[in-house]
RNA sequence: CCGCCCUUAGCUCAGUCUGGCAGAGCAGUCGACUGUAGAUCGACUUGCCCCCCGUUCAAAUCGGGGAGGGCGGACCA
């Protein structure tokens, strides 16, 4: 494969590449591998699910991944997770994580995971830490955090350390690439200024869009409507698209429209099957799209209607979660465990 | 170790001085208007007032004890 080719792969659906200099450079180099961690803390969302469907564009362009379930950063962000619930997270993360890849074409057995106490304990990492905890300013780590850790009026130091940790995995896993949502760019910004100074490689980082929440804004924890869960059923699914925040023509801040384009458009595509929507008679009968670009250019010019993109987006979606939900339901003991509140 | 402050609806907080039906904003739910949602309008819902004991006809409110959180001081031979 040439490297633009993989270039094409690695940058598509991504909102930045920092830098694509770099990136070409990587593309030289003997086994590069990408890594993405996710802080086992709430249940998985359809928000993840973007992130780790994108993994196997890194294999397609033989970069090989790493997804790290950083459990200890789970618990340094002011005990997201409970210390005693983060073995149990970390396997229900594992196990949603491979059933989401397994929505790919991608080989899961090519994805390599790691724990973060499996490596975020030893000597050296430890050493490493404390030096970069000497020379790192407390505002520095919390500018480089503000975006990803929870803020508050009395913040522990725990949302500092993981500034540090995570820069210091990207070295320790021996990554040339991190991925990770743009809401990581603060930190991976803290990598490549800090690695450099412990002799360590700057990572070029591939940064993915935030998607809109469904209500308007950002998807929030505590607003289960705001997101589609793994766990939602078909009925869910189609429910939540159809109370979503969805304005005539409008592409800014929407989630229904977002979710087509990083979602459905590149499992549609990987399928070699268009985008369906059935429309009424009355509003000039039913719709396909080989595009994006062309299904954007119709809702903006308001050719297409917010009400039968709803109802085709809330089929896809739900074809798209059905696999990794039922994954889910045949190991109910995974989600018991690991959140013992809401599953009774 | 000592002192002071805070804890009330999902969230942010008022109410405590001076005891008398548990409140507001936001959020949420339901209608109306829209071929979706939102916005707007109309209606509705929301409680271990941190816990225990006491005083009182009556305690979120007063007294005592405790828990959790915050702030400060002292110690630094």
């Amino acid at each position: 494969m040439d490297p633009a080719e993989r270039r094409e792969l690695v940058s598509r659906y991504t909102q930045e590449v920092v830098t694509e200099e770099e990136l070409a450079d990587v593309f030289a180099r003997e086994d590069p591998r990408a890594y993405i961690g996710y802080a086992p803390t709430g249940e998985m969302h359809i928000g993840h699910f973007t992130t780790i469907r994108k993994l196997a564009d890194f294999l397609r362009a033989d970069i090989e991944v790493t997804v790290l379930v950083a459990d200890l950063h789970a618990h340094l962000d002011d005990e997201k997770s409970p210390f005693e619930l983060l073995d149990a997270r970390s396997e229900y993360y594992r196990a949603a994580i491979e059933a989401m890849i397994e929505t790919t074409e991608a080989d899961a057995d090519r994805i390599e995971f790691v724990r973060g106490r499996e490596f975020e304990l030893e000597e050296p990492y430890t050493l490493d830490l404390y030096r970069m905890m000497a020379d790192t300013t407390i505002s520095r780590a919390k500018r480089a955090g503000s975006e990803v850790v929870r803020q508050s009026d009395n913040p522990k130091l725990g949302g500092l350390v993981y500034t540090l940790m995570q820069s210091l995995d990207v070295a320790a896993l021996d990554a040339d690439i991190a991925y990770g949502g743009i809401d990581q760019r603060g930190i991976y910004m803290l990598a490549r200024e800090l690695l450099p100074d412990y002799g360590r490689e700057k990572p070029v980082c591939v940064f993915a869009p935030l998607l809109s929440g469904l209500s308007g804004g950002n998807m929030s924890a505590s607003d289960p409507g705001s997101k589609v869960s793994l766990t939602d059923s078909r009925e869910e699914v189609r429910a939540k698209i159809d109370d979503a925040y969805c304005p005539m023509g409008e592409v800014e801040g929407n989630g229904v429209l977002e979710y087509v384009r990083y979602l459905v458009f590149p499992f549609l595509e990987e399928r070699g099957e268009p985008f369906r929507i059935e429309r009424p008679e009355e509003y000039g009968g039913d719709l396909s799209y080989e595009s994006y670009e062309r299904l954007e250019a119709d809702f903006v010019s308001e050719d297409l209607h917010p009400a039968d993109l709803k109802s085709a987006a809330g089929e896809h979606i739900a074809d798209l979660v059905a696999p990794v939900r039922e994954r889910l339901l045949e190991a109910p003991d995974l989600l018991q465990s690991a959140y013992p509140d809401n599953y009774e």
